[in-house]
DNA sequence: CGACGTCCCCTTTTT
DNA sequence: GGGGACGTCG
């Protein structure tokens, strides 16, 4: 293509971005704008006019989708050759730039990575080694306390630590590093964080990268936290410039250490003269994109921005009060149906909802009525228990010092190696000061402890390190499923069928693997071998979320999940308070504000219909809880909704469950469940009686104002 | 040593 | 309601 054919079809606004000189620029791009149209094009005239060539930028993104979706459009626009570019995820960037300078990073040329279980597992062993008290500290309370420091950018020497409690979280934050480093291994933080040591700490290799990459483009930048910022401002250096794309008003992942005040910082710290607001959408009806507009609109820290689209009002906004959850379900279950018969196809309707507990009753429902279902977000490929124990096999054959593979496998199938054995040989290993392998190694020599079981492991690993002289890769994915003993486990296992099919599933993606041009994860700097590619492909990229894609189904998926994906008809369900916003956010920081961006990236993703349901009362935790709706509805002006049943007929409150059954509400004002409203916390729903007669409290669900326990005789409450 | 039962806790998620 | 962790029994 020419530059007038890349540049065509380009709005105004769109155009001044793709287009903008060298310097630094902040891209604000609301949803449905065109944000990647934008990235890649951008990238595509830069290279096209001359002024970088395809190995001179670098572009940044969270996932290896959106990765993918870039280069894909790009080849389309020029005939370049992609592999080898520097386009990737912050992880897969700092990967590989680990790889290509392992010793100056102070790694085994081989190292493995820790995905999220490994990690955990890994600290939960080292607790257990340190002989700390895991009611004390919770291992995924240290997991997140080790992640966060690393996501700040802080080594354990660097942590504050004013009492007891936090000076024990840094002395394990400490040794689990040096365990690291003794196994060889890296937990995702540990990448970046390596990587902007690396490149702070070695001015040689720095300046190389700085020379290289004129250009740096980053999607989502209001998701980067903030390890993730000083490595980009680190690549900068002084003279390069970066071309940051992302929408304050979608940051939902402050719970992961995402920093929205990046972008701000961004603009000061790059002397940003360019921020260059996308504010037309090309997705949704003007109903649905003023329904967002309002919702957003409640939040104080924003740095501004109002979408607008030429596209007609279209549909209202429709709201459905659910009598519970099953009522919600069925509703849905019957809107999707007549959605269907009016032509709109399942496969581009969604259904979303606030936490993945809310999944089951929607599929039970959506099973029962004969509906074809996509749940987004369950286990990944790589990360089924069977494919973790191949890998953990294969990974042993590369490096059998990796204790972490090792303790997974080291007696599944089971070989008789209980947890006395394995105390004696982690003792050993400690003692020695030496990995798990090589203590177990020493015994059998030595022939110390009963050590039966562990003999026949070594003698395995042996035997497969033999056989794995010289093999392909899918031969060794082969190998470590046959030899291991695991497909004959699973075979003799009733339930296995799935598990075989998964392991047989490992060696295609072997070969598909080993087929591939080995592009995109090399460069002239590699040289690692496919084996440890491979197991790096399966860390890095933990595979497509569910196999059966293609059929045409309705797609059931979390709000985060559903970030970046667009569907015809959206139903958002249990947009009640206590759940959306969600309870727990009401008690941090700016926790409500965090919702409401997460509501906002709901009612984005409709193109022409928009749903919202709440329930009076649904199942959580196998208890019966009562909500109110959701404040964002309020936030919603009346004109732009439609309320489906606008007073839902009062049903009787004991249908379908049988709580309150055994206790005598006669005696009480009103019953569970009953709409109330009180002087001072306005609307709520009473939840349950303390006390006795003489002195009965009741507890009433306020939503915002939340849960008061008031004295019945005081209260004045009146039914609504 | 391993299978089975019981208790406890419970957001959101990518790499 | 259900998964994971732990404890007891065979």
């Amino acid at each position: 293509m020419d530059t007038d054919t890349i540049l065509s079809g380009l709005n105004n606004k769109q155009l001044e971005a793709v287009t903008l000189p060298q310097q630094s620029a902040l891209i604000l791009a609301g949803a449905g704008s065109g944000k990647t149209r934008v990235l890649t094009t951008r990238i595509a005239w830069l290279i096209q006019t001359g002024q970088v060539s395809p190995m001179g930028l670098m572009a940044v993104t969270f996932t290896n989708k959106a990765a993918k979706e870039m280069l894909t459009r790009l080849t389309s626009m020029l005939p370049i050759n992609t592999r080898g570019m520097w386009a990737g995820t912050f992880h897969g960037l700092c990967n590989r730039l680990l790889r290509a300078h392992y010793r100056e990073a102070g790694l085994p040329s081989t190292f493995q990575i820790l995905d999220t279980p490994d990690q955990l597992s890994s600290i939960k062993r080292l607790m257990k080694l340190m002989n700390v008290d895991d009611e004390k500290y919770p291992p995924k309370q240290v997991q997140g306390y080790i992640n966060s420091c690393k996501e700040e950018g802080l080594r354990a020497h660097a942590v504050d630590a004013y009492d007891a409690h936090s000076q024990k979280l840094r002395e394990i934050y400490e040794e689990y590093d040096k365990q690291c480093n003794r196994e060889g291994v890296a937990d995702f933080a540990e990448l970046l964080l390596r990587c902007y040591e690396l490149l702070e700490r070695d001015a040689h290799i720095r300046q190389h990268y700085q020379s290289r990459f004129h250009y740096i483009l980053v999607d989502e930048f209001q998701d980067t936290n903030r390890l993730q910022y000083l490595w980009l401002k680190l690549l900068a250096g002084t003279s390069n410039c970066i071309f940051a794309v992302g929408d304050d008003d979608q940051s939902i992942y402050g719970f992961r250490g995402a920093r929205v005040g990046n972008m701000r910082d961004f603009e000061s710290d790059f002397n940003v003269q360019n921020i260059v607001k996308l504010e037309e959408n090309y997705r949704s009806h003007s109903n649905i994109l003023d329904a967002a507009n309002a919702i957003i609109s409640h939040n104080k820290h924003r740095l501004g921005k109002n979408l607008w689209t030429s596209a007609g009002k279209g549909e209202p906004v429709r709201i459905y009060d659910a009598y519970n959850d099953t009522d919600e379900a069925q509703f849905i279950v019957d809107e999707v149906n007549t959605l269907q018969s009016e032509g709109i196809a399942l496969g581009d309707m969604a259904l979303l909802y606030r936490s993945n507990a809310q999944s089951r009753i929607l599929e039970h429902t959506l099973f029962s009525a004969n509906i074809p279902y996509r749940v987004y977000g369950g286990l990944r490929f790589f990360e089924r228990a069977e494919i973790k124990h191949a890998l953990a096999y294969m990974r042993l054959i590369a490096n059998a010092n990796d204790d972490t593979a090792l303790l997974r496998v080291i007696n599944f199938p089971a070989r008789g190696i209980g947890a006395r054995s394995l105390e004696q040989l982690q003792e050993a290993a400690r003692q020695q000061n030496c990995s798990l392998w090589q203590a177990a190694t020493n015994k059998v020599g030595n022939g110390t402890l009963g050590g039966k079981g562990i003999d026949g492991f070594v003698g395995l690993i042996r035997e497969m390190v033999n056989q794995a002289y010289g093999i392909s890769l899918p031969e060794l994915a082969e190998l470590a499923t046959t030899l291991s003993g695991l497909k004959t486990f699973y075979e003799n296992d009733k339930e296995g069928e799935d598990r075989i099919a998964n392991l047989e599933e490992l060696v295609t993606a072997a070969v598909a693997f080993s087929n591939q041009d080995f592009g995109n994860h090399n460069n002239v700097e590699e040289d690692l071998d496919i084996v440890t590619q491979f197991l790096n492909h399966a860390s890095l990229e933990a595979g497509e979320h569910q196999a059966d894609v293609g059929r045409e189904a309705l797609q059931l998926m979390t709000v985060h999940a559903s970030k970046g994906l667009e569907f015809n008809a959206v139903f958002i369900c249990g947009v009640e308070e206590g759940l959306f916003p969600h309870e727990q956010s009401t008690y941090e920081n700016n926790g409500v504000e965090e919702e409401r961006r997460l509501m906002y990236v709901a009612v984005t993703r409709a193109r022409q219909r928009l749903y919202l349901s709440h329930a009076q009362s649904r199942m959580l935790h196998g208890q019966v809880r009562y909500g109110i709706p959701s404040r964002f509805l309020d936030e919603i002006p009346d004109a732009l909704l439609k309320r489906l049943n606008s007073k839902p007929a009062p049903k009787p409150y004991a249908t379908g469950g049988n709580y309150q059954a055994t206790s005598s509400s006669q005696q009480y004002p009103f019953k569970i469940g009953q709409s109330v409203r009180h002087a001072k916390f306005g609307e709520g729903v009473v939840v349950s009686y303390e006390g006795n007669a003489s002195d009965l409290a009741i507890k009433i669900n306020f939503g915002r104002e939340g849960l008061k326990t008031l004295m019945m005789e005081y209260a004045k409450l009146e039914k609504i």
